[in-house]
DNA sequence: TTTATTTATGTAATCGGTTGCGCAATATAT
DNA sequence: ATATATTGCGCAACCGATTACATAAATAAA
């Protein structure tokens, strides 16, 4: 119905310049408030809309923060953005959310993507995969504020945004040992990624500082997708010493451990005690309850947006926050009590 | 480092006209392979990026589909988002996401920025609140195709995507009666949204073929906050004919109804019969493992992306689907076991 | 009153592709 | 050989806003 209103309309309705409307309407200080009044006047009765390509094309912006996780449907992912989006949406930028399904080749692919769409900023949490990250490049060498969260990587100039990981798997394994732990199994991610291999290095620090011994075969590395529960348990029920103590570095796989563990007759937390990491909803739907690690994922979505908005508005203090960290928490439950 | 390359560069380098490169580059069948080889070949050397800004200003699309859901941060509508994005992803779309947070303000405010954004097509579910669906005309007046999904309303010419909700509220019902139930609360979603009504209007179907009278104050309705959890279920307690079914709409609201009944010592399901919807992953980590109502999100969001999608490539058959209904199925666990 | 400032608006180039139309060159038909 | 199609490419307008620079009008200073 309507058909497009631009500013060379509003120009001739006012016998004013097409200057002088775009000026009014971005409220620029040069232009007399009467002006700007009228502009806004018959830019409301008119029911203007201004087009975002014309002005994204001169000003070479696009007010849009590209964002790849690796994937949406995760608690803790689809968490952090919304934390990600309310900032976003309150300063009215949008969002460009892609998912690399953990698979370095489309992490390259949204990347060149989410470039040539043009966006401010980039946000990323890495995929299991990645090992390169020349696909970053392109941002950086043109100064695009980079920002990763959560499965964040080292490179120069780019702010990252997680908790202490070594500190939370050192709390976690620490507790376990506190309550007579002394065989521990450690069930990690790919220990490509940060997150990972920093737990499991707070795993080593925990049982170091409590005099006991690692030993490889306690360190279970996979995906973490729950077909590995079975094997896991069956692992474990194998092992030549009596395990009595588990810390999975992901909430789900620990319940689902739980469920399998029970199964087989064992008592949780009795026979093995089990802590998990995330808290997510579903620790507190299992029983006994899982004892886990609180990891704040609305609040570092927020910060994340935040913190790369506050890049784009050229903040003064960008280059100070190389790197976030965020306070976790250890959250004991029933699946470890003594 | 690299600056912009632009098609007037590769036009100087190879001796041709813009316009020939630009058909080139979009392979227009008027253009020689000879030629466009050579642009291509340029192009690839000199590292060219079409400029999206340019390209969407005088083309008047942007290749992005905008996305309004409730929040992104629940199990199904996160798992609806990733196949969505899969779908989009892979036909070289964007996604523009954002969340309404279940109020009818932010759902217009969105719908207008994701408008002025440029979207070619957008995606909606509603929330909670919405009565008004005005903020969509500027879609339908302007021929922009518009789907609804899951929570879906009926405007002209909107295709929708969702379950049989009447069907799915009856199945869960007669399920419950079958089990033996005889005086059975719904736990509804707010009454406004098609998806609650629909399942309400099933369980009423399903008393009434039974033939056992509807009770009002069996409908309890709410948000499904978990905070009315412990009331709901005092007011179940409190009932002054004994309940001994429930039809929750929601497996997160059942999983804690589940854990707050056991806590008032009511066996489940031996003195009330449980049964959720959505088939949420709680709803086989709590114990009994609840019954509920698959609700294959991945399929809906794939299935909702490839309906856009298809409308904006103009396929034939584009007002042939004005309403996809996916098929549920009635999941059986303990929660319901005789 | 004249000159210097300040304030408000206009002119026109620019962002980088896209595309209708026209023209030349080559191929096909008569 | 001439007329007619066909193919390949260039010209130039256009998409709609932004913005450096110029200019006119209003105000202040001399």
């Amino acid at each position: 119905m309507t058909k497009k209103i631009t500013i060379y309309d509003l120009a001739q309705k006012l016998n004013i310049s097409p200057a002088t409307v775009s000026r009014s309407l971005n409220d620029h200080p040069a232009i007399s408030q009467k002006t700007k009044d009228k502009v806004l006047l018959v830019a409301k009765e008119t029911g203007y809309r201004t087009n975002k390509f014309a002005a994204n094309l001169s000003k070479q912006k696009s007010n849009t923060i590209g964002v790849i996780v690796p994937k949406l449907n995760s608690n803790f992912m689809s968490t952090v953005l919304s934390g990600i989006e309310k900032i976003a949406n309150d300063v009215g930028y949008n969002l460009i959310i892609s998912q690399s399904l953990e698979s370095e080749e489309k992490e390259k692919l949204n990347a060149k993507t989410l470039f040539d769409s043009g966006v401010d900023a980039l946000l990323v949490s890495l995929a299991y995969e990645t090992e390169n990250f020349d696909h970053f490049t392109t941002y950086t060498d043109r100064k695009i504020p980079l920002l990763f969260f959560d499965r964040v990587c080292d490179l120069p100039n780019c702010p990252t945004i997680s908790i202490d990981n070594h500190a939370a798997g050192f709390d976690a394994t620490q507790h376990l040992i506190q309550q007579g732990c002394r065989n521990i199994v450690h069930i990690s991610g790919s220990l490509k990624r940060n997150v990972y291999a920093d737990r499991f290095d707070g795993y080593q620090r925990a049982l170091h500082k409590n005099a006991i011994e690692f030993h490889k075969e306690n360190l279970y590395e996979s995906d973490l997708s729950i077909e590995n529960v079975q094997k896991f348990v069956e692992r474990i029920r194998d092992s030549k010493h009596k395990v009595d103590g588990i810390f999975v570095s992901n909430d789900t796989f620990a319940v689902h451990c739980i469920k399998e563990l029970k199964k087989e007759g064992y008592k949780i937390p009795e026979d093995i005690k089990i802590i998990g990491f995330n808290n997510d909803p579903v620790s507190e739907v299992i029983s006994p309850n899982l004892s886990t690690i609180e990891y704040p994922g609305y609040k570092m979505g927020m910060l994340a947006g935040q913190s790369i908005i506050s890049h784009l508005s050229g903040s003064i203090n960008i280059q100070s926050a190389d790197q976030i960290l965020i306070k976790h928490k250890l959250i004991i439950r029933e699946s470890t009590k003594i």
